[in-house]
DNA sequence: GTCTTTCATGAAATTTCTGTCATCAACGGA
DNA sequence: TCCGTTGATGACAGAAATTTCATGAAAGAC
């Protein structure tokens, strides 16, 4: 099975980017390189990397710093930190800013493998995925239960498929025609039915009254918060 | 928004279950305890957690089996593992196993605390996937569609929930009290009823008769390939 | 082999879900 | 304001899903 992750390791000794670069490599996985914020920076916005190994101490930029513009690049991208500062309030600092890993150095290069391993893992669980969190509505999609912060909720077919649809596009209004086309499968907007309306109503009656948005002429839209 | 994320804690010293409970219940996340790996398995089956934090030493069982028997039942469950034992090899094994993260003793409480945010923080911007491709069959949530090679099927409510139970254990047999715990929400299994083979019939007969292998006494399984 | 347990199967019976309809309210343009 | 259009609502009927039941077949125990 090819792992195919591919991640970007930053740190100013070339020497500990090649080292950790074929280690990884040897582990199947692809490695970029950068050696300063700037690039890292760059090289973020250019590509989508699996993982980030930043080095905390690098010339030029304040790691923090780093992490903050890099997390803003790419809200969400996994970093693991290393550093050769233990204390426990710039791990916890670090961690909280977004990194979802902290190493100290010196560490060992096959804990180092081993976290990224469990980190890229392809989760088997992650087949299903459980819960879709979006816009404060949690979809679980295994059980077809919605949750609009009110209690979970049970919810027939047609409900939940309309709701995903919704929640799809939420924020935006979605024409009649898109919904029927896209949960009914109508080519054509049905012109003596009100199918539609009927299941918004029996959503609503569900989830609550202001969670669906009613946009005249233009169709239903989630309402953002 | 309340993250509420549910966790459940593993050690054979109630003070520190409780000890961690409360820094747990303190940053808004709730969390449930084990004495020990059967209870710890016990609870595993009963519920769903975001996290299990596992302390690796205690009496009655290897806390490697424990992990083992733990990803048995949930695969892809998000494990950190406590330990007082520092050695890169008993690491590196654990993480290999299927642990996400280990933390050894003594640690500090705001690190594992900061590393339990980051490890559950919600996700930002996931979008709402489509399909979920697992074991060669195509599930499709927002439709209640299913394809396990001959085309697209659609499938009923209990159905789905059914068959994307079967998913997430691919390969393993399912008892039939789990199942109908997880689909149907019983507690005991149900005895004048079978309800449940009802619906994995009329699986069968949707999705073809050689994907859902019946393990006499043990339950049903998904048929890996 | 015989017995017992476990599972399969098809046909009801029952429950839940969906679509239709009639009617009413809200909105916007003339 | 009046009117036409669009959406909301509740009742109801048909459709689909789910459960129950009765029965038969298969697998293991003895």
């Amino acid at each position: 099975m090819t792992t195919t992750g591919r991640i970007l390791i930053v740190d100013d000794e070339p020497k500990i980017c090649s080292f950790i670069g074929r280690a990884l490599g040897a582990a199947s996985y692809q490695s970029d390189s950068a050696r300063d914020g700037a690039e890292a920076l760059d090289a973020v916005t250019r590509n989508r990397y699996d993982l980030v190994i930043l080095d905390l101490v690098m010339p030029g930029a304040d790691g923090r710093q780093v992490l903050r513009d890099l997390l803003a690049i790419r809200p969400g991208q996994q970093v693991m930190v290393l550093s050769c500062v233990a204390d426990i309030t710039t791990k916890v600092e670090l961690l909280d800013l977004g990194a979802q890993d902290y190493l100290t150095k010196p560490f060992s290069l096959e804990e180092l493998i081993a976290r990224v391993k469990a980190r890229l893992r392809p989760e088997p669980a992650r087949g299903v995925p459980e819960v879709i969190r979006a816009n404060g509505i949690v979809l679980d999609a295994a059980h077809l239960i919605a949750d609009a912060g009110s209690g979970p909720v049970s919810l027939s077919r047609l409900e939940f498929m309309l709701l995903s649809e919704l929640v799809v596009h939420a924020g935006r209004a979605v024409s009649k025609d898109s919904l029927l086309a896209s949960v009914w499968g109508y080519r054509q907007s049905d012109p003596g039915s009100n199918i539609l309306d009927a299941c918004v109503r029996r959503l609503r009656a569900k989830l609550g009254f202001e969670l669906i948005k009613t946009v005249r002429g233009k169709g239903y839209q989630l309402i953002t918060r």
